[in-house]
RNA sequence: CGCGGGGUGGAGCAGUUGGUAGCUCGUCGGGCUCAUAACCCGAAGGUCGCUGGUUCAAAUCCGGCCCCCGCAA
């Protein structure tokens, strides 16, 4: 039985926990999770996904503003545990937390590392259109994700894959990656350094970064409302400068010569808009306050027209 | 009290100088056709989110409540 600190913060790494709770292996000493935070509409406190999780399976939840603390490094001391296990916490820990646990701070990371070092590396391997992610276990060190890897997983990116998808993915198989990882960790496992020359940042997403740029190729725009999808959603505006979310898309290989944003074709059940060098086909779209639709629905009531251009601004 | 949009026949919308409601799709029936998710004809289907109030009269004006959504965090 190894004890262990746990730190993490969203969904992804509710799986870890999970994974080290079912495992039998490990006694969970203490959650380590961000503070209660006000959100959502009307900004009520919310507590973090890993947190809720913690209260349930009833585990000791920690929520210092600032895990350097030194009244929080000196309980981290007391604790005095095997490993401290990272993931997807949100703070950084200073070298003098790193070097408490006897095997170390191991961190889950959802990318194949050294590419995708930082907070985003899901949405960056699909916006970028790789065929295929993973997660690294690695051993924490000061800097980003920086750290010498124990073990990795691979998971190939389908075609039509979103980010919900691949972060449900990476997060079961990093799960499991994780809790037959520590064993040999403790067991004398020498980790691999990465290499600094395959490295590749995967930086916070910015709301911005979420808009559709209709001149760039079908296939990127398909990549990014594929990373982008189910947040923060890809998105243009209307006609009218009303919002316009964009959930959906297929890759038609048809070519174009229309300006960008402009609504190629439109059917009963669907519409077609011109990309910079072909017609992306859409699916699903979601108005401004509207849930998301079907294209054939949206077409029914407001949707738009043959000739409209969207992302332009009025 | 963070900002804002919205709740109208099964679905998406129009309709707010107040006078019991219209469009597109779908559904049902019929027709056309070798055939059809295509086309033509016809039909059914709504106490206009709930609740008070103003009025001769409210989907449309005022108050309260419930629910959905975007932004922002």
């Amino acid at each position: 039985m190894w004890n262990v600190v746990f730190m993490g913060t969203p969904d992804f790494a509710t799986g870890s926990l999970q994974a080290l709770l079912e495992d039998g292996r490990y006694h969970i000493q203490a959650v380590v999770t961000q503070p209660d935070r006000p959100k959502g509409r009307g900004q009520k406190m919310v507590e973090t996904p890993v947190k809720a999780f913690a209260l349930q399976h009833g585990l000791p939840v920690f929520q210092p503003l600032k895990v350097k603390e030194p009244a929080f490094v000196e309980l981290l001391k007391e604790w005095n545990p095997d490993f401290i296990v990272v993931a997807a916490f949100g703070q950084f820990l200073t070298q003098e937390i790193l070097d408490i646990p006897r095997y170390g701070c191991i961190n889950v990371h959802a990318s194949l590392l050294p590419k995708y070092r930082g907070a985003a590396p899901i949405q960056y391997a699909i916006i970028n259109g790789e065929k295929e992610s993973g997660v690294t276990i690695m051993r924490m060190e000061k800097g980003m994700d920086t750290g010498a890897m124990y073990s990795r997983v691979v998971v190939p990116i389908a075609e039509e894959m979103n980010f919900a998808q691949l972060h449900d993915a990476l997060m079961e198989k990093g799960a499991r990656l994780l809790s037959e990882t520590l064993p040999r960790i403790a067991d004398g496992l020498q980790p691999e350094v990465q290499d600094e020359a395959a490295v590749s940042m995967a930086t916070l997403l910015t709301k911005e970064m979420a808009r559709i740029d209709w001149s760039s190729p079908a296939q990127a725009v398909h990549d990014m409302v594929r990373g982008f999808d189910p947040v923060p959603g890809a998105f243009t505006c209307m006609p009218d400068g009303k919002l316009l979310k964009v959930w959906e898309t297929r890759v038609t290989g048809i070519k174009t010569a229309k300006a960008p944003g402009t609504v190629a074709a439109v059917t009963k059940k669907e519409f077609t808009v011109a990309c910079g060098d072909e017609v992306l086909r859409i699916l699903t779209v979601q108005p401004e306050s509207k849930k998301r639709m079907p294209a054939a629905v949206f077409l029914n009531g407001h949707g738009v027209k043959e000739g409209d251009v969207l992302g332009v601004l009025p």
